[in-house]
DNA sequence: GATTGTCTTGCAATCGTTTGCGTCAATTCT
DNA sequence: AGAATTGACGCAAACGATTGCAAGACAATC
């Protein structure tokens, strides 16, 4: 029976030269001064026995495993899966692999998380899940692992991040609801200790004041978590403080929660009350009524975060851009409409 | 300043013991007969230079990684996250670390990320992604390294799967449907190339000739792929062909495409029109209508798979159930009614 | 009291690659 | 033609952990 696995000492012995010969002549890049007619014969002999490297062993002894991290709240929230598929899309045909992990945005999670990676090697961290404060990815960073921070980002750190042009995304939606007539707009905003959520919150009461409409400490609920419990919740709280004819939340499913509370309570939505959302979740559309909301760059994020990784681990003498901000777009539907005429 | 990983070396040198002590103290499982102080000494010192294990080194060394190959289709379809998750979950408390890749249902891709994952050296992998017929996937079976699949299975090998109950999943929708007055009922078939595809299709057809209902050969339309276009392109050319009273579509996807497709048509769905979906994904219960359909233990099938998958990569002599079938339950929403009175 | 046995630890090989250095032959230069 | 240079390859030492075997210490046995 052929042994399961070749080595380079196999492919040596077949073709009668050394097993430091079969490594450069199957890595060019390391300044391989071989015979083209060997290489060829090499290359021969390790597809017939179809070699494959071990990486396990190049890793060893290079320090590079070829791996990344990749390190997210909860794959399950659907704005996840597209990051991913960016990051993979510019890592894969340059040959990494991604260990994917979720934190569940627990912290002690991460601490765990980041140690199951770095066991593995990885070459650098793709962090998606990254909270404010965070000393042990910081930690992680300054040891020399190159990390890039995608969508949320790291206060006053050294940790290139990827994001979206969130306070754009939230004036854009502000000038549309204010275009429709609203003036009363309030805010459930997203959880403290994520930069979207105190980003969004500060965005919003920045281009409120500027606007010059009213705003209530009752017109801005802090919401938890990103989901629509919260969502709900926060929407009953604010209708029984204010009375908005408007509510920008700060993420879609906070906006899913908010308009689950108003039709449990019998408020339509548009017409009594406009809710928005903020990302442009998957299948949005095809919900009664469509989420009026910002579209981020999901994928887009994702593969220009890899990129800035790839750069980072391939020269580690490169100044990475210590942020990077894409575009976004407003998408309108039918959770907005005029304020009623009362 | 501080080296940046600590090995079993220092342990070693700070401990005053060899370094094949410090492995032992710090493996119990592989037979130690270390001394309680010395174990607890050297603990002791791992805990306080920060020692992480390099699973390289331990890899190369041993064959086993720790590591384990996860391969799905495509991350953004809503389906797969659960069952990540669900493998996530009994993986990681054992130590294991998931890679994670998307094939994109493309066999090209399926064998080149077979060998990203060996590369890596996986002590197994789980496929949630295989085809029907997939030779790369059973010479790696063959050599050795455990693979369970997931949600679909592969036709005539010793590999195991979990599955869910699709054939009761089936009937439990025709027998709802039949309940609601309906007859003529269709069916969009999912893509011949996949079990789930095939073998939906066939228990539609078997408890449609059971129940005594006529089924002429323009009645089941094949599917190329699980998405919505198809359900539109399909939806379109059954009523051409024919005149249903209710669609049974092969997965949800394919459901929304066939309900766009009746929107667009302006036909009414349910009233005109019945269709049932398969998997039950997010977010359907707040479609309008609301999608009827089977829900399937998708964190569930994780789970067991990992299970499985333990077993089998601790355990190579264990015979493996081949295959492990999980319940699925029918969910009622809005998009099944009466056929019409005409 | 010599022998056998048990318990604890050290020694050294090994896993598969990579890579600095040495060597030998062929080529170029003076 | 002899010396110097270059090109192509082999040698062997890493990388960090695991593990069979040897060895020493000490207690138990006859």
């Amino acid at each position: 029976m052929k042994k399961q696995t070749q080595t380079l000492r196999d492919i040596a012995r077949e073709t009668g030269v050394h097993v430091s010969t079969v490594s450069r002549a199957l890595n060019p890049s390391n300044g391989a001064l071989i015979t083209d007619d060997l290489v060829d014969k090499i290359k021969a002999a390790a597809e017939r026995l179809g070699y494959r490297p071990n990486r396990l062993a190049a890793g060893l002894r290079t320090n590079r495993t070829m791996t990344v991290g990749l390190m997210i709240p909860d794959i399950t929230n659907t704005i996840f899966p597209p990051i991913l598929r960016g990051v993979e899309s510019v890592l894969e045909p340059l040959g990494y692999a991604v260990i994917m992990v979720n934190t569940d945005s627990l912290p002690s999670r991460e601490t765990l998380l980041v140690d199951v990676l770095r066991e593995r090697g990885v070459d650098g961290i793709i962090h998606a899940a990254v909270l404010r404060d965070d000393p042990k990815i910081i930690e992680v960073a300054r040891a020399g692992t190159p990390v890039v921070t995608v969508n949320r980002k790291i206060e006053a750190e050294g940790i290139p991040a990827v994001v979206n042009d969130d306070g754009l995304g939230v004036r854009l939606v502000l000038s549309h609801l204010h275009e429709q007539g609203h003036r009363r707009i309030a805010h459930i905003a997203g959880p403290e200790n994520l930069s979207t959520g105190r980003f969004r919150r500060k965005s919003f009461e920045d281009a409120v004041a500027r606007m010059g409409l009213p705003l209530p400490p009752e017109g801005v609920i802090q919401s938890a978590r990103f989901d629509e419990a919260e969502g709900w919740r926060c929407a009953e709280q604010l209708l029984d403080d204010w009375n908005p004819t408007a509510i920008l939340c700060a993420n879609d499913r906070l906006a899913l929660g908010a308009i689950q509370f108003l039709k449990d309570r019998g408020i339509d939505c548009p017409r009594q009350i406009s809710v928005t959302g903020y990302n442009d979740m998957p299948y949005l559309d095809r919900l009664r009524p469509g989420l009026t909301t910002v579209r981020i760059e999901l994928f887009g994020v994702g593969q220009e975060s890899a990129r800035l990784l790839v750069r980072m681990m391939t020269d580690p003498e490169a100044t990475a851009p210590s942020e990077m901000v894409l575009p976004v777009t407003l998408i309108k539907r039918g959770s907005v409409g005029p304020p009623p005429a009362d």
